[in-house]
DNA sequence: GATGTTTGCCTAACATTGTTAAATAACTAA
DNA sequence: TTAGTTATTTAACAATGTTAGGCAAACATC
């Protein structure tokens, strides 16, 4: 009797039903109000029932972020195909990549550990702009012949910022995954690649 | 009568041996480890007596943070100090940041929202493997005259990576602190002046 | 010095979380 | 119909952030 594979799919159905409300919940009210109960809730069962799927809430996580995956993979190998020419497929792809990042927010902060929890303060403290200032001078030195704009500065300033915390963020989250030396030529090649775009 | 002050003095112990008691936590067993009562056993006190000195917890994480920007300022200014060409100085500056960062890697998280909740299985699963293998391709095609070593292949990759990740991250943790232009002047930019550091 | 008032801290509690064990309902097979 | 399996719920536990109310010591005022 083919009743094993209607149950099969219905239970597949109940798998995609939690994981579809958990991504409701969280574009709708951020990672920090995700919880077991509201997920129940929103399929219209008791939360204990998720744990016939996945074995807690952080393998219910990991399977998000693994359809993350897969949809990045998806949207990148698109845009590879749409150019022939290889610079021209890396810069598409790399916009794929872009896109989805903000297309999909929160399933990239999940995939990619960008933090999700702590601290509002970031905006209004400034935070950065502790160090930014300190930056953006020497920046301002260096370039003072070209009598840069507070734009350009401003976007050097990210440049640097971004590759390096960029880079920090991925040995971060995960740990060891570059070489020590790897590590050091990139942050070399970053730093003396900008500051030779600053001056010429 | 002097008292008043001692008292003061001992609030004020008490307010930083609160932060020092929660830092130690964290970095013994890390963030998601951290909580009002164990920081309370630690200082000898019970919970509800930190609400004395920190609104809520967050309050307590703002206050971390706000020791980790003004470190890490000390440092980039000492290293700046230490040298007088200001390429050099940019250069010790980037690179203070990048030992603070690790260094300090519980506040560095904390200050820049490094992913310290979700899952842990990057490493295993692989994650970025998925799309890594396919820019890794492309990046090779367009560097096939040069035959590059798996290594520099590996790097060339990182630092794409780096620089774009970094630039999506600090966008989503302080919402909307780019214009949207700059964001697509500083991610072009790099993509290019990457690329051409693939060719050349 | 006795009395009222403030201060510092604790006990007890609440609501919300993830998670588990046991009871029950629903369904299948004979 | 009955026995057995599966699906789902109820009830509970421990840990979390947080708040309300109480107690005792220190202070101020008379």
């Amino acid at each position: 009797m083919g009743s094993k594979e209607r149950i099969q799919r219905l239970k597949e159905e109940n798998r995609i039903n939690i994981l579809e409300a958990a991504m409701q919940i969280v574009k709708e009210e951020g990672w920090q109000a995700l919880s077991m109960r509201k997920i129940a809730e929103i399929i219209e069962y008791t939360a204990p029932m998720i744990y016939e799927y996945f074995t807690n809430k952080e393998a219910l996580l990991s399977a998000l972020a693994a359809q993350g995956y897969l949809q990045l993979a998806k949207k990148m190998c698109d845009a590879k195909e749409r150019h022939a020419e290889p610079t021209q497929q890396l810069e598409a792809m790399w916009l794929a990549y872009w896109d989805f990042a903000f297309a999909e927010k929160e399933l990239y902060q999940l995939m990619f550990g960008v933090g999700t929890q702590c601290c509002e303060q970031q905006k209004s403290f400034g935070g950065s702009n502790v160090h930014s200032k300190m930056v953006s001078e020497v920046i301002q030195e260096i370039m003072k012949d070209k009598q840069p704009s507070a734009d350009i500065l401003c976007q050097k300033y990210f440049t640097f910022w971004s590759v390096i915390h960029g880079l920090i963020s991925i040995n971060l989250v995960n740990e060891g995954l570059l070489g020590e030396s790897n590590n050091q030529q990139i942050l070399k090649d970053a730093i003396q690649g900008i500051t030779r775009s600053l001056k010429d």
